[in-house]
DNA sequence: GTCTATAGCGGGATAGAC
DNA sequence: GTCTATCCCGCTATAGAC
């Protein structure tokens, strides 16, 4: 409240994200120059120094904050119920959370490489945990024997692979509804990993 | 036969071209300077240019050669047998061609964007060509009945992302060996198209 | 075919006025 | 908080000697 109404700080700051994050997911980090976000956004060069240390820390505000959302995404989402119950939940989580993020998704993932070393080891770390959470579902539920028993963590990474591409081709008011989509993939992991 | 043995041109060309790959696959196409490439190959900067037009020009040739080197691949496989038996032949031949060549597989997907336009639309052209090949195989065994009748536009993207992540994950002399992931993706595939 | 040297440009980041 | 101006650097690409 004590915060002024309007204060550019508010806004222009936002703006600073959603334009870097454009224009980096369009042409990559290295390719866009500080000059060019500060023309998106309509100030000068500068300005940006004002909301960021430098342009490193701006791809790592970027790409930490993606991680942040989903952390906190699946927080919410309920994987205590049975291998097959916490499976769907899973899949249907990661296809509504990633789609909508197409532009997020493929930044934090395109751009992992021009991180310094130890900004990538911890997004990287963190990457790791969110595949665990799949994987663990896949090792419970080929260890009570409801799904078929194959190499768990093979599986997770064919698993993520197949639903992490989706954003690369769906696109909004396609021929497919996203719900339908959703369906076709669940029906693609069920059968393949569900003991008949 | 008329050509000098030893002449630096038979030596060099291939040798910038695989600095290059290397590099750009590693750092991006935009983080890499001709200077970088010059200093990994052993020569200065201007004479990169013997060798290319300019930077533009070896990405396409990277990115083009791989595509050449992947068409003929595939012309060597048959596919006009029943459809269980061509969409093992193609998960089989996609997995055992694209795992050995990483980091051309990498680059050639990442640094699509920084193609020019027409370089771009070519490159493209020829990606979903390859695509169409996998959905032929699932529309035939969809009217076939020998497979789960499903959208095979999206199983297509499905199965292809799911194969295509496979070399950022796999390295040589880890756990398993190459032609056991064969096997575990053909079975995940299997199951999850193939009628009961 | 490779070198050295350089033209010409655009990059990240900072200083200081307002 | 934003601006203008600028420092210093590295980039692509070319010219001309060898």
């Amino acid at each position: 409240m004590a915060r002024k109404q309007g204060s550019h700080s508010d806004i222009t700051g936002p703006k600073v994200r959603q334009a870097a994050s454009k224009l980096i997911a369009r042409h990559g980090y290295a390719a866009v120059s500080m000059r060019q976000i500060a023309a998106e956004v309509g100030v000068q060069a500068g300005a940006l120094y004002n909301y960021t240390p430098d342009k490193q820390g701006l791809l790592l505000d970027l790409i930490g904050s993606h991680m942040d959302d989903l952390a906190q995404a699946l927080a919410q989402v309920d994987l205590t119920g049975p291998p097959l119950t916490a499976l769907e939940a899973f899949i249907r989580f990661h296809i509504r959370f990633n789609v909508p993020r197409a532009e997020a998704v493929f930044l934090s993932y395109m751009e992992l490489r021009n991180l310094e070393p130890e900004n990538f080891a911890q997004i990287e770390a963190r990457r790791r945990d969110y595949e665990q959470r799949l994987g663990a579902i896949l090792e419970a539920g080929m260890a009570a024997g409801d799904f078929i028993a194959s190499d768990p963590r093979v599986t997770t990474m064919a698993i993520i692979g197949m639903l992490t591409a989706i954003p690369q081709w769906y696109r909004e008011g396609g021929r497919l509804p996203l719900s339908e989509i959703e369906d076709i993939y669940w029906g693609l992991v069920r059968r393949s990993v569900v003991a008949a």
